[in-house]
DNA sequence: ATCTAAACGAGACGGTACGTCAGGTCTTGGT
DNA sequence: ACCAAGACCTGACGTACCGTCTCGTTTAGAT
């Protein structure tokens, strides 16, 4: 990430960007992610659209960057010593974060749903989004694979997916629920797969 | 299920009903689940849009009687008096569908996403094509229940969703295979997570 | 014109046709000459499309047999031996039919509509309706011929054309009214034009 | 009529607005007034259909716009000294205009069956082209009036309506030829009925 | 009394055009 | 150079009617 180099003109508006982020949250908080078509967009943000695809390529880009500033901040880096602790915390916090804010839930939703329908954005989202929580998540898996804790040919993508897996599931099916005791009950059966 | 009373008029065509579904299939392994817009699919079936919007409420309700009729006839029932045994096969049978028709996994990848953007489309996807599938995995532990071999308290519905789960995790993001390999690893770790 | 050979198989409902004329002047008056489509004709009338399609070549030719049924029976024929007076009295007769049922009005305007946009209809519509109203006209100009009360060199046709001009271009234009105080005006200027 | 103030935004392209003139021409003298659908239109003249419906409500006033342009520039407005003499040029120019562009006549009659079927273009059509027309007409009998040489209670209205009322008579019905001959005679037979 | 044949109601069929919506691009004047 | 505004072309949407085509049913005259 390099910082651009200004050759005369005006600068890029954070206030535009700020807007748009802001715009973002209330439509789909009011609407669904259905609401968030770019007119719109750059209507509830007061902002042309041109501004829209000059620094985006397109909706999906956007909230995946609005999604990023709502709770990439903090992905749970837990280190309690045990494998089922670790486990446990990260997907209780996980979890929490779409109870804070009511717009991530359709958030979340919505991006799987644009990144199926545009292969490119597929690639950005894992890039973006899926991949530095898996990593955070490899990351207590390594610690309790030093630590002895994991079966033989335990296989710790497997074990991931296992994780990822039910927690994307439900956000997309919305079959259960995603709060603590999920967490905790998920937690304990991918521990299970993965120990001695 | 009632037969639909007839009281006079023209009788459904079947002949249209088919050349909807094959055209369907067509445009998907041809250009991807974006290629089946309404309009596409009556042309390329010859067929009047109004006869699409006749019988089905959404293009996502069409594709989802195509993929039934593909898949649903021969949901897998294993019954070998293992858990692990049962689970894996009936993973390795799920996972195999997928590789005989190419347009099977656009159209899954296509149905969620479009399942994201239209609640009553979900609710439709849920009835028609997930709980089916999750009835006959239930089955499956139900027996391994009556087996003694699962758990105590292991929760049955959370074992479904781990399996499910990944296949559909791997579905949508594409990280990783879903062949006869994940299957069994699958397989097995579901069979650890439930087991005594 | 032949009479029909019927050589078996059910008659033409006359109370088809019956009920056919009555909603089409229902629809006619309920939503004007847009409301009267094949569809909801067929469906005011409580018969089939193919019924109407198998008397009538168009929507417009359905219309022309009711207008004909309103008005034609009576086309006025006066022989007062006064050029004048019988204009006066075609004309006031013309008029009024228009007052009678409200329905005439928009059916007139709209069957000169559907004759702009298919010729052939244009041609029953001379035939039917604009024809025989020219004939009985010029009856009272070739009497007035014989009492000599023409000019000389007084082109008939075109005198008829000045009355029923007048008459339609209000008809379709709606700028002047339709009354007895028109005709009598009327009748004025184009026994002028075209007397001694 | 006010200069419409421009806050930003692009312009309204005058090429769109001229290529949908044109294209509009081509397609009546192709195809007649039937063959101008919206789609059609919009097609021929490389232009959306979004760009047709913000400037025009329908299809009727783009043509208003375009016969306006062929014909409303050069009303006739003829001042002889002599009734006759105005009413037979003022008429021989009218029908005139219409042997130039072939597009004309049908452009006529399907302006006119549009009115019938839309109250609202009727009112247009009367604004936009019969009443500046009449007004024309109006001023050679104002000028008439001012000589002497209309009847007492001469109706100037009613003699309007007879030139107007054969002209439009004779497009829509089409028994009877608009050419220099008809001309003359109609003049001579509308100051007749004028004349003291 | 049955048979034949046409008209009947209903309503689905392949189409065309409608008027709207959104996407992504382009063109102004203004900051 | 960037911005808000907004017009541009494209293309899909879902609807309304068109005129045609089956269905099963009804209704008469001919057998």
């Amino acid at each position: 990430m390099t910082v651009p180099i200004r050759r005369g003109g005006r600068p890029r508006s954070e206030e535009a960007r700020h807007a748009i982020h802001a715009a973002a949250l209330r439509l789909v908080a009011g609407g669904g992610y259905g609401a968030l078509t770019m007119d719109a967009l750059a209507a509830e943000a007061g902002v042309g659209k041109q501004t829209l695809y000059r620094w985006w390529p397109s909706r999906a880009a956007i909230m995946l960057e609005v999604i990023r500033e709502l709770a990439t901040m903090h992905i749970p880096e837990p280190d309690t010593g045990s494998l089922r602790r670790d486990l446990k915390q990260f997907l209780a916090l996980t979890f929490r974060v779409q109870g804070q804010e009511p717009a991530v839930l359709p958030l979340l939703r919505g991006l799987m749903a644009d990144a199926q329908l545009d292969p490119s954005f597929l690639t950005e989202l894992r890039a973006g989004l899926l991949e530095p929580r898996r990593a955070a998540l490899r990351a207590v898996f390594v610690r309790a694979k030093k630590r002895g804790e994991l079966r033989p040919r335990c296989d710790v993508e497997l074990c991931i997916d296992l994780a990822f897996g039910v927690l994307w599931y439900r956000v997309l099916v919305g079959h259960a629920p995603l709060d603590d005791g999920a967490a905790a009950k998920l937690a304990d059966a991918v521990a299970r797969a993965a120990s001695v």
